[in-house]
DNA sequence: GCTTACTAGTTTCATATGAAACTATCTACC
DNA sequence: GGTAGATAGTTTCATATGAAACTAGTAAGC
C-alpha cells in the first residue's frame, strides 16, 4: 500500500549522513585540537569575515545565539579570538582571530579541505557540481526567510 | 591563498540541511501526536519489520541503544508498541506494533510522505534520482564497515 | 555443571543543549 | 532628556544526550 521505507525517507538519509560526516570530520579537529565544532565554525566565519558582531556569526554558523556566546567564551579564555567593543552599539563587540587564533585556522583549514576532498573521491567533478547544486537548491543560504517573520515594529496596527 | 569558505564545506552544508529538514518535518507529528524523532523511525522500522529486537532497531534507525531504550520506553507506556520475550534469547525482545501503534503509523507516514514530495518539488524527478543515487553512494546502508572493526573475539593473538 | 568472556537492554551520571529570564544598551517618540 | 519598547549577549534552569556501569542472560571450554 503506502510503501513507507525509512532508508528511501530523505530527512532520515541526509540526517544520518549529517552525522556520519560531522563524526568523522570533528574527530580530524577535536583531538589534535580541542575545538568543538561550533569553535570551528567560528573560527572559518571569523578568518572570512573579521570584525563581525556575534550575532552576526551566529547567523553566518547556523547556531544559536546561546552555543555562539558559549563556544566564544571559549576561544576567547584561550586568546584564539579577540573582542573589541563596538563604537556604533555599545551591546555588541567586533570580533577577529588573534595571530594564534590565525595560526589555528590555518593550520586546520587544509585539514579539513582534505578531509572533504577524501570523502568526496569517490564522485566526479559532475558529480559533485551537481551534489552542490543539489544543496543549493534545497537549502538556500540567506536561512529560508525565517520561520519567525521578523517584524520590525511589533503589531503595526493601521488606524 | 587557501579559499576556505564554510559556505561551500559539504559537512557544514549538510548538517544544516539536515536541521532545518528536521525541524521542519519534525513539527508534523511532534505536535500532534508528541512523537519525537527516535520514536518515529522506531514506529517505520517496525513496521517494516516487525519482531525485531532493540539491537537490531538500534542498527535499522541509526540510534544509540540508549536512545531507543528510553524512546521505545514512552512507546510501551503509551501502548504503541508490545514486546514478547524472545523464545531464542532471554535478554532480548521481539518488538512490534499493537493496533493503536499501527493506526497512528498510518496516519502519519501519508503526512510525512506529503511533506517530502513539498520539500522536493522544486527538483525534476531526475534530479530526485540524483539526489539519492549520491547519498547512496556517499552514505551506503550497511553503516560503513564501523569505525570499531567489531572483533569477535578479544585480541585473538596468533600463536 | 561450573567458570569465563561476551552481549541485550537499562540505569546512572556528567555534560550539552536551548528556551526563557536577565542585563545593558539602543532607538523612537514625546 | 525621559520613557517605552526593542535588541546584543549572558546566565539560569530544565531537559536531552551518551559513555560507562550495571543487570540478566548466553556461549564456549573445561
Amino acid at each position: 500500500m503506502n510503501p513507507f521505507q525509512l532508508e528511501a525517507f530523505l530527512p532520515y538519509r541526509i540526517n544520518r549522513l549529517a552525522e556520519r560526516m560531522s563524526d568523522s570530520l570533528s574527530r580530524v579537529y577535536r583531538e589534535r585540537f580541542a575545538i568543538s565544532v561550533a569553535q570551528w565554525r567560528i573560527l572559518a566565519t571569523l578568518h572570512d569575515a573579521p570584525g563581525l558582531a556575534a550575532k552576526e556569526v551566529a547567523r553566518a554558523t547556523n547556531l544559536d545565539k546561546v552555543r555562539v556566546s558559549r563556544a566564544l567564551a571559549g576561544l576567547k579564555e584561550r586568546g584564539l579570538v579577540l573582542r573589541r567593543l563596538s563604537r556604533a552599539d555599545g551591546r555588541s563587540n567586533e570580533l577577529r582571530l588573534s595571530a594564534p587564533g590565525l595560526r589555528l585556522f590555518r593550520q586546520i583549514a587544509p585539514l579539513a579541505l582534505n578531509w572533504e576532498r577524501d570523502y568526496l573521491h569517490g564522485l566526479s567533478d559532475a558529480q559533485r557540481r551537481r551534489l552542490f547544486h543539489l544543496l543549493d537548491k534545497l537549502d538556500p543560504n540567506p536561512p529560508i526567510p525565517a520561520q519567525a517573520p521578523r517584524r520590525l515594529r511589533a503589531g503595526a496596527p493601521s488606524p
